[in-house]
DNA sequence: CCGGGTTGATTTGTATACAAAACGGTCCTG
DNA sequence: CAGGACCGTTTTGTATACAAATCAACCCGG
């Protein structure tokens, strides 16, 4: 399920849980953009003392999940607030990293295109099907959607384009969670580029792979800046 | 200099400091790939305890300049090996990175695109003369080439993309000291790309811009993976 | 009644002690 | 002599005590 390991107690366990906590808290909502983070509340909660804590605090720092001052007074560590432009910049960026990781998908060989391409295209119609009007079950459509990203992107991409994807993709979600059910409209437009990108990769066109990812986050871009812009912001004011 | 300030001993000066002495020693060589880290001698040695080597090093863990095992046996961390892969993954992010800084510079208004222009024309012709065969001070063509980019970078990307840019393009740094004595032969070529891009920005073309960008870096790519092909890798065996 | 400084409580930063894990070498056995 | 298990040493992981910094409330003077 989440991307790290956690079968057996080991080394970098303590620390790792309590990133994979705090961030899904974070990217849920349950932690909402602009709270206060209080390294000994969350390790008692977690029943860990506070070494492993701050670890986690510092990683989430470094990715953006916490800042350290969203507003002058209040320069202790808090939820990253979600502004409209803070969107923008964040999917022009998972744009370029998913677009580079198709441009090097395109570039795999003949037989392990068609595999991949195949396989997309499935996990397209099942998108497709998910998303139709009447039965709306947002989670099943975002998995979906998340799954054809993540597909090509683990094919082609090396350890440090995907390592950077794993950092920069779960904060898009937190946007998408918040507003995927404002956005379901867009759906039938959003598998309809899939299927460009499945296509363009298929045929190898590095250009125009990566051409095609880029467009689908760009217009994801645009379709949530609007929507943003009627809902208003949250933690920060 | 550095990028992060250092000016009154504040809050987390500390671990900073250690990030900072850590990356720039690793960057600069003298932490060779493949080297063992150890915390208390690296505690020791700054005159602090271990706690904020550790935030340091977790730091440094994350954005892959220390790896936790380069082979099997020695899982402990030690200083990422230098390879033809990951120099090539490693340039094409910068190139996606920059590229889209670029982009994001073309659509700036027309007067700050007229300065930034200039200015960027400017930085070129200093480059192009220091790269003239005859003074070829190494130190000074890498430090025009690092602040031609960053100039565009500072002046139209938005928070997050400026962080991740300081955090990528250190490491491609690693690879461009190390061999830029091999380079030399390319500095003409590289002159010429950027000042194509400096045309794009002020033309606002948001496509051309980006696409220039790109170009430039990878073609830095073939050439520094031709160059590591017959100089070896480092780290790595 | 409002503003500014002071003080107490909260929270983070650092050091250190202790526990657990891993490495490397050695000794024993086949 | 080779292979493998054991054990001491090194190194990292965790908890905790203490120091420093920051915040919030209060008090006092204007």
């Amino acid at each position: 399920m989440t991307p790290t390991t956690r079968l057996k107690a080991r080394r970098n366990a303590r620390p790792e849980q309590v990133y994979q906590k705090l961030r899904s808290l974070i990217v849920r909502g349950q932690l909402a953009p602009g709270q206060r983070i209080v390294e000994t509340d969350v390790a008692a909660r977690l029943g860990v003392s506070r070494t492993p804590v701050r670890g986690a605090l510092q990683r989430l720092g470094q990715e953006g999940y916490i800042v350290e001052s969203p507003r002058l007074r209040q320069s202790r560590p808090t939820v990253a607030p979600m502004t409209r432009e803070d969107a923008r910049e964040l999917f022009h960026i998972v744009a370029e990293v998913e677009g580079l990781a198709a441009r090097f998908a395109a570039a795999m060989p003949t037989a392990a295109r068609a595999a991949l391409t195949k396989e997309l295209t499935r996990i397209n119609e099942e998108f497709r099907r998910a998303s139709r009007p009447r039965d709306h079950d947002h989670d099943r459509v975002w998995e979906l959607d998340e799954l054809f990203h993540r597909r090509y992107v683990e094919a082609a991409a090396g350890p440090r384009l995907i390592a950077l994807h794993d950092v920069v993709k779960p904060q898009a979600e937190r946007y998408e969670r918040l507003y995927v059910s404002l956005l379901h409209a867009d759906l039938a437009v959003s598998a309809t580029e899939h299927a460009a990108i499945a296509r363009a990769i298929r045929s190898g066109d590095v250009d125009a792979a990566q051409a095609s990812v880029q467009r689908n986050w760009r217009n994801a871009a645009e379709r949530l800046g609007a929507v943003i812009e009627t809902v208003g912001e949250r933690g920060a004011w």
